[in-house]
This record gives C-alpha cells, structure tokens and sequence, in this order.
DNA sequence: CAGTGGTCTAGACCACAAA
DNA sequence: TTGTGGTCTAGACCACTGT
C-alpha cells in the first residue's frame, strides 16, 4: 500500500491473482510468502505391465517406497446403477446396468494427494475379491485376470482442468487450481474391463509416459 | 445484489472466483455468461510412430484435416546456448552448448490452441533442413532419421499447471487457468536428439496414450 | 443515453498469530 | 495487545454496449 499508494482491496486483489497462479500462499495472522515449488513426483506409466503387477504391491505403495514418504489409502465400494459416460465406455446395455464402485483417496504423509475411482461390470466384479476393501497382491488387475479377463492393454486420457471444489478441499489446493485428470480404460481384448478416473493435484505430479518410435 | 442483499463487490469477487474455475465468462457492458464447454480434441499419442509419420503431414495438420478446422502454423527459428535443463536433457558438454531453437505457435480458425518450442543440438541440426522455417515431409523427425539419427523411442512428461501470463494471452484463456504442459523427448538409442516444450490449453484437449499390457 | 462489467478507494469487522 | 490476512460495504469513476 505505501509502497505503491493504493488501497489495501487494490494490494489484496493482486495477490489473489498470484495465488490462482500458484505462485504465493498466505495463512491468517502469518503473512503471506512465496510458494514453494512442492516436488514433484514422476509416475512412469509403465507400471501397468503385467511384469510389475507381478511384483505384488500396486503401483501407489511402491512409489512410496522409493519416495520415501508413508503412504496410506482409504477405500470405500459399493454398488451403483452406471451412468451414461461409464455404461457407454463399458458398453454395458440395460437399463438396470449395474457397476461396482471402487472409490480411494491416497495420501502422502497425511496429505490427500490423488483421487481415483474404478468402476467395473457388476457382472464381472460382483462377488469376487474385488468388491473387498483389501484386494490382494497386484490389486484389481491380478483379480481380473484370475477371472479370465487378459488384459491386453491400457487407454489413458489425460486432461486438465480447474480443481471442483469439492476436490479443492480434498487434495488441499485452492478452488479453481489445475488438477490433471486421467481416465484410464483396461482392456480384455476388445472388451473393457475397467474404467478409472483419477484426479491429481497439478503440478505435484509428472506422468511419463514411453512411446515406441516405430 | 438484490438476491442476496450483497454489496457489487462482493457479487464481483464471487464472479471472479467462478471465472477461474473457468464456468463463467464476461464481456464489458454486455453482460456475464455460462460458459461454453470448449470441444475437446482428441490427441492421440500414437502418431508419433514411423508407419504415421512416413503419411508425411505432421500431427498438427493430420489433426485439422480430420476436425474440419483451418490450421495455421508460424515458426520461428533461431540459436542460442542451451540453458542447464535443456543441456541436461540432451547431455550437452562445454560452456558454449548452442542449441537450434524452433518455437512454434499453432493456431486452429485463428485461435491460438498450441504453443511448442522444440530444442536440437547445434552439432546435429546447425545447417541442416531443421533450420529451415518448413521442414518438409515427415517433418523434423524424418530429418533426424536421414542424418543418420534411428529414433527409437519418445518420453512425454505431462503436467498440469497454471497458465503464466504470457502463454494466457497467447493462448486466450484468462491467467492462472489451466494449461497441459507436455515435454517430449525424442531418443535414438541411447542419445536424446529433441527436447519439445508444448504448453495446450488445459480442458481444450485430451491426451490419449495407449499402454501395452504386458 | 442508460445499463453493463471492471476497478479503485476508504472504512469497517472478524479470526488468527506472536510478543 | 498489536499486526496480520480475509472479507464486506458504500460510493465513485471508467470503458464498453446497445437503444
């Protein structure tokens, strides 16, 4: 305000410009300072090959492990009519096509760091270990294959966008702040098995992805 | 106002917030809309492979002949030395690591939607058609090839992250709001030849990638 | 010209943190 | 207690739009 003879509303709307930005933060009574570029973790893509599902922890315990940081996953099913975009992608017909839903949040150190739910046939997934909360070594993927479904491979679309602030709340970011949001299809032949919406704080993540040159 | 009885600021603010989540636009003395979900383009991420690029257009244009919009390109090329992340990546030695710059702005029906600025050694690409403002069929890829350079493999980073002010007006989105920020790096072998900085307007586009199974 | 969005000021109140 | 960030109000001016 001295420094630039304006209001203190003038001052302050400035910096929420910056904090949409991502460049500084603020807590009451505290001041406000320059963010810190949070580290960034890389997530090779890779880990879907069925050689790294059979190393048996999935691929957010073992990114713990080398990341040295404790993590920790809540997860809740359930069992839900699917709706349009899900039935569509699933190719479930019917008007009683029904999905189980599993629904995890994944936290680094307490942090609530990405957002994942996994929708699957109920006529699939219904009965079987993937409707524990615990699913067992190499998770899901392992389970489906048990249950004659060779995955032959993953579809992953990525986007960003402004976080919802429901998702705001929950990964700990300001509303409106980028999220990236990937939706991966497995594949059983041409038959899709899964579908899994993941949601990741922005900039706090690096999806590597490795594509043959020929 | 009247609604609830709040302050024009206050109504202001709450606007404002709902811009960046990027749900409402605004022009000046005409008033404040829902915004228009943008058209999600589709970019699939297998056409980098040799049986696509040998087709001879590059991504870009293969993509405007196939959504029925205009495509135009400008490029821009120049050298420079190599700063530490770019050296890094392509393993430059030396104080005077000179790279050949080209940075290019994509625009779709006049629109910018992509900025890409791509990094080569000054040893491989210094005088060669990579220099040259259109690089001919199969684009600079299959000039790396005919130097002699076999690609083997490319690794995209993918991120999500605030537009900085530049890249917003560049790309007509208000700052702060979501871009995809994508570096690709072409290998041959083991020698990393292109470093590609692009940054996409976030929720304008999708990124597919295929991932094999096993 | 009136109505709109955008921005600024000055003053006020609250919650929080540190001395 | 004092200083901070966050938020709100009331009033003002400007630029742009459409009648």
């Amino acid at each position: 305000m001295d420094r630039w003879g304006v209001a203190r509303q003038t001052v302050q709307n400035a910096i929420d410009q910056l904090r949409t930005e991502g460049l500084v933060g603020s807590r009451p009574g505290r001041g406000w300072y320059v963010a810190e570029r949070p580290a960034i973790r890389r997530l090779a893509r890779n880990r879907l090959s069925k050689a790294e599902r059979d190393a048996g922890r999935g691929a957010f315990l073992s990114d713990a492990a080398q990341g040295g940081w404790r993590p920790d996953v809540s997860v809740e099913v359930r069992r839900q009519p699917a709706d349009d975009r899900i039935a569509g992608i699933l190719d479930l017909a019917g008007d009683v096509a029904e999905v189980v839903v599993r629904a995890r949040e994944m936290r680094a150190d307490g942090r609530v760091v990405q957002l994942a739910t996994s929708y699957f046939p109920a006529g699939i997934a219904a009965g079987t270990a993937i409707e524990q909360p615990d699913t067992g070594d190499g998770g899901v993927y392992e389970r489906l294959e048990e249950l004659g479904f060779r995955l032959t491979h993953f579809e992953e679309a990525v986007n960003a966008r402004p976080a919802r602030p429901e998702e705001a709340s929950g990964l700990g970011i300001p509303a409106g702040y980028p999220v990236l949001a990937v939706t991966r299809v497995a594949w059983a032949g041409d038959r899709a098995v899964e579908v899994n919406d993941m949601v990741l704080a922005g900039d706090r993540y690096e999806l590597v992805y490795t594509l043959p040159a020929d």
